[in-house]
DNA sequence: GGCTGGCTTTGACATGGATCAAAAGCTGGC
DNA sequence: GCCAGCTTTTGATCCATGTCAAAGCCAGCC
């Protein structure tokens, strides 16, 4: 590894989590035992079933986390990108990984291989806790994702998904630009292609949203908002009732009053 | 706290994940924090959003964890018994429970206060380790059970659930007794309970269970995984097909030839 | 420019699974 | 043994979402 790269590589991860606050000694272990990893679109960077050899870190690119059926039926769990990490949650389960891993785009990742980051972790416990919260994080946000397709309707989730890179207290209009292809963002929503369409093109009739190839207006956001919390878009389901109550969707809208 | 309940909790905690290995001072600094909770059946533990308090473990009893729609729709994430944690995940986003917890049935708990959690995880190095482990694998369980819900069937989870704690290499016939409320199971494969006891008439009419009231006969487990592996259960699904290819479901079905 | 292949949309249709309503079954209490 | 309050089953019906097929659309390429 060229020393300009090993320069960058060490800056990198300070720069991002679990790896930020590492001991020079640890710093350099990680740096000298990382490979940068270049993947074209459509390459596989591990497979479902395959044993964990360690940690990916996205530069630049897609990757997208994926199951499939034996029927060819495919389910996005999430797409990592910029600064992201893949696979720290298998890495102590002295286990395989439990999905798989492909580029939707011409990418490139650092590799960190398992047994560096089990060393850095029997010397540092600040990275032990760095690398725990960021399990627990992840987790967090499959919870979310558990949420969202169990108790919101189609389009509530597609109104849900166009929401969560904006602020959290913004008002008034909003532009946002679908970043990848529609069919993935589908799947991640657990929809069909065809379905995502529909439902776009419906809240497009409403007046909620203006579709623009990949690029989504939004005229108000508050109506959005509103959407979601008032649950216009759903007929009553109840996976259910056992012990019926009535609850807010607490994280999954924002608690803004509009 | 008594002496003798004292020094039960010490030998119990030192029986379980992740508090087993904890070094003397730790563990007596837990079980002197630790409170004993008794919950009868239909009480709440915690609210979905309320600020995580610390750890529970489950003595007796069924504990439910489910997410709330504002309009009563109910999804059941995991029932925690036995031995197991509650909370852990949530003990260092510094945030709020991600979900609701409420007792199915009557039943004490082991609380362990997150103060004293943190103090240890501070003070041992392999706790934090081991904590993480178990954080990991609960990742993964609900990995498994995302997998499930988007890949399968009705029937296949159905088939898949009974299945779940029989032996991987089993052969012949078993039994499986169901114990909770068919509503909760329904709830936990993301079906309701209408729909749960319909598929169970189906498998049983097909003469792959029997079913007598909460206990399930099956003839031929050989038969059952059959079922799952060449997916008769299914009208060839599939969400997205975006960049299509045909692969086993591995972990699901228990990867034994009958 | 005009082709080629991959996305995306649309249409027509099928169906798994949800809803609503009511009848059975169980179970614990008196 | 019988009632009250549950859990579970069954039936009839509806609807959200999936499926299949074909047509548009758009971008890169020669």
């Amino acid at each position: 590894m060229l020393i300009t790269q090993a320069i960058d590589l060490k800056s990198f991860l300070a720069g991002i989590e679990p790896y930020a606050g590492l001991g020079a000694e640890d710093s350099a272990r990680l740096v000298d035992a990382a490979r940068i990893v270049h993947l074209e679109r459509g390459m596989s960077l591990f497979e479902q079933g395959q044993p964990c050899a360690g940690v990916h870190i996205v530069l630049s690119g897609q990757i997208k986390l994926a199951f499939y059926s034996p029927h060819g039926a495919e389910k996005i769990i999430a797409i990592a990108t910029n600064r992201q990490g893949v696979g720290e949650e298998c890495l102590f389960l002295g286990q395989d990984y439990p999905f798989h891993a492909d580029a939707l785009v011409d990418s490139t990742l650092i590799f960190l291989p398992r047994q560096a980051l089990i060393d850095c972790l029997e010397n540092s416990r600040h990275f032990v806790q760095r690398l725990m919260k960021c399990i627990a994080e992840k987790f967090h946000h499959l919870l979310l994702d558990v949420e969202a397709a169990s108790l919101l309707t189609g389009s509530e989730r597609v109104v849900e998904y166009l929401m969560r890179d904006l602020d959290d207290v913004a008002q008034g209009p909003a532009v946002v630009e679908l970043n990848m292809a529609k069919s993935v963002i589908a799947s991640r929503l657990s929809l069909t292609q065809e379905h995502f369409s529909r439902l776009l093109r419906q809240l497009s009739d409403s007046g909620m949203i203006a579709v623009e190839g990949r690029q989504i207006q939004i005229p108000d956001v508050c109506r959005m908002r509103q959407y979601l919390a008032s649950g216009e878009g759903h007929a009553v389901n109840r996976l259910g009732r056992s012990a019926g109550r009535g609850r807010a969707t607490s994280e999954l809208l924002g608690a803004v009053a509009c």
